[in-house]
DNA sequence: AAATGACCGAAATATTAAAACGGTCATTTT
DNA sequence: AAAATGACCGTTTTAATATTTCGGTCATTT
């Protein structure tokens, strides 16, 4: 065999999870797609859900790039906040993947898919309060406890990249860097 | 006659509604309570949605009231501003009727649910630009457009209130407003 | 003139039958 | 002998159908 079974395997799932989401994909779809039997399957994953994790963290090692790319721009601590995480959130908003994986939570509440959306959700949240951990250390902002602003800053970035266009005219990316600069980063309040 | 006949079935229906939602409340149950026939609640009101939204009109006006309230007591502009939506979102926390709603909007997506919550949203967010009109008049706050920063606000009230006490312990009331002191007010970056 | 509840079509719910699914394993292929 | 396979199994989902409940009306009663 040319190329590695399991890596074939998980390309079918890759896309036929981005096509169908997860449950509507069926394991006999994958071995299809994957030109394998849908016992083979199970000789490299314990079982569907395991397809999935293991999507999910290839899925989450492309994240992790876009906050290392990021981290090593020339930038001003802020700027690379707003940054890497505007492209995170863009990343997730577009990737059909996790499209599917967010409607299939909401409407039927998968719990197959809670988790992994879970994940995807932790792992923004940690890779947000390591940025903000760094920019306390680097004496550029004072913050009491990072996991706390971390949640400020990441609903407040869900709320109108996903909210606030549900109603109004979507904000660019320099309007929306501009609101979180006047509020979270300098405050509203007149000294 | 001695009580106000559209009086007490509006007082039915609040209850009914309270207890059981929108979608689980059924006319006939509201005539038996307020002991009238079913017709005779058809000559108060045109339909089922609009006993709703007769109900959903006294709870604004209490809403209004804490507003209000607020408004003329002496303290600081922000503290007064974080007083009022605290209490707003109090009092919405305990308010059965909100919660059952709140419940149907996001499992069965009942549409006069949807509207009624959105109206009770949008008297929220308007009363908060209001106040933070006020605070940029006295020369307390510098805001560029007073409904976004009403939007930020106000959504980083509900996530702390609801999605942060899902997976942490909740905070008090004196630690939420610090961290509305620290972020939006104040700000985070070191100058 | 005001109040009522039996009645209507429509919508929601419960019931049942049929199909599809995830996972296994005896058999086949390499 | 080891690896791959798909027919097969019990369970879950879905589709089809029968039943109940509901919002709203209106002829009759109060």
């Amino acid at each position: 065999m040319i190329t590695n079974k399991r890596a074939t395997i998980l390309e079918a799932a890759k896309r036929t999870f981005s096509l169908f989401g997860y449950k509507g994909t069926s394991v006999a779809h994958v071995a299809k797609l994957a030109g394998v039997g849908k016992g083979t399957i199970y000789t490299e994953f314990k079982h569907k859900e395991e397809m999935l994790e293991a999507v999910m963290d290839d899925f989450l090692h492309d994240l992790g790039a876009i906050f290392e790319r990021v981290k090593h721009e020339d930038e001003r601590s802020v700027l690379k906040l707003h940054r890497a995480l505007y492209d995170t959130l863009q990343y997730r908003k577009e990737h059909q993947l996790l499209i599917h994986l967010t409607e299939e939570v909401s409407v039927h509440g998968t719990k197959e898919a809670v988790s992994a959306m879970q994940k995807v959700e932790d792992f923004i949240m940690t890779s947000l309060e390591r940025a903000i951990a760094q920019g306390v250390e680097k004496g550029r902002l004072q913050v009491n406890d990072t996991e706390i602003t971390a949640f400020t800053i990441y609903k407040l970035y869900i709320a109108f990249i996903v909210d606030w266009e549900e109603k109004k005219r979507p904000l660019t990316e320099e309007e929306l860097f501009q609101v979180f600069e006047n509020h979270i980063f300098n405050g509203i309040v007149i000294r």
